[in-house]
DNA sequence: AGGTTAATCGAACGAATGTTCTGCTGTCAA
DNA sequence: TTGACAGCAGAACATTCGTTCGATTAACCT
């Protein structure tokens, strides 16, 4: 073949644009971004690609990002072998962070964390929860309720007097709602940038 | 003024073509989807939601959606009142978990936390890391490094003697590099799935 | 009623689009 | 060394792009 195949160092371009400005752009700019000098060329690249399944042309002849698009690499450095460190060593697959994280998006809703009581659950204050909307929940679920009109993130555990809500942070003392628990969902994800 | 202001109406029908093909279509194809005869229709349209900060045009004079294209109606989440910080002001730049979390996808990459001992900094075993992959990191960042051939997730340190990584974990000792320190990433994320 | 203004149509226009073809070059395999 | 071939340059091309302008229509104001 020609050159090495640099066509996963020009997708990373195209995803750094697209995650920028939410659009691709033009064969020209691609060429100019990519440091090509012909368009044709790009027209290449975009066939590469679309055979990859990184790209689609919509309906309309426009060019669009796919799913796979947007997935990222999966590293599992847990073989401690150390190999060579190069770019791609221990990739076992890709994912999109939206698809773990959010499997029902009509359901789910992201909640900001504020306070520190359930700081040794490893939640913060600061992070977002993702919360699946729903009124049932098991014994152990850390789950969004309302207790008293207030809305509360705590694990929901039950003793002989019945449900009660416990914080993870010893400062706090369990929540024993006196007029009916009411969940509004339970947490199923945890989101946190630094 | 003229027609009762239908903008809404089209705006919505442009949210749904985005979410179907992530990218916006030509002012023809919009006019044929709103049911507009003219371009220029389409063109006056355009200004208007760019003047509303719906949309907004890329440096090369492509279309792209902004931040406030993808909000909401505050109604179709049926958001109950009093839940504290609700969805959207932490992610208030971001439409997506991917976009917060990852804004240069072409250096990023996802890392598979083992091991408990960062347990103390709230990242689990399990747990996913967002790691930006370059070589250099400020004290208390939490970096990936190569140690001896293998991987490590600490956080990064300075003392009299020189750079150490700490973990979080009292029952973990700090490590001293011997053969000199390098850095994998800096982790600027964390995912967890329930 | 008369005036104002927003939204649209219809047509014309130059600029930019993506496709296609030919030819060059560097890499790989035989 | 030779042949095959992938990647890219360069130019020609019909198509489509978004802008612009004048004219038309319908709601609102006084």
């Amino acid at each position: 073949m020609g050159n090495p195949n640099r066509d996963h160092e020009y997708l990373g371009k195209l995803q750094d644009y697209y995650a920028d400005y939410r659009s691709l752009p033009s064969y020209a700019v691609i060429g100019e971004m990519l440091g090509m000098a012909s368009k044709s060329a790009v027209s290449a690249l975009v066939k590469r690609l679309t055979l990859a399944g990184y790209v689609e042309t919509t309906p309309d002849r426009r060019l669009a990002p796919t799913k796979r698009f947007f997935e990222r690499d999966l590293a599992d450095f847990n073989v401690p072998a150390g190999l060579p460190a190069a770019a791609n060593d221990a990739m076992s697959e890709a994912l999109t962070v939206d698809e773990y994280l959010i499997p029902r998006p009509s359901s789910s809703m992201l909640i900001k964390v504020r306070g520190d009581s359930m700081m040794d659950a490893g939640i913060y204050d600061g992070d977002l929860a993702v919360v699946e909307k729903r009124h049932g929940a098991n014994v152990g679920d850390i789950v969004v309720a309302i207790v008293d009109g207030e809305y509360t993130l705590k694990e929901l555990a039950r003793d002989k007097q019945g449900y009660l809500l416990l914080p993870h942070n010893p400062a706090f003392e369990p929540i024993r709602p006196q007029e009916g628990l009411e969940i509004f969902g339970v947490m199923v994800g945890l989101v946190r940038k630094y």
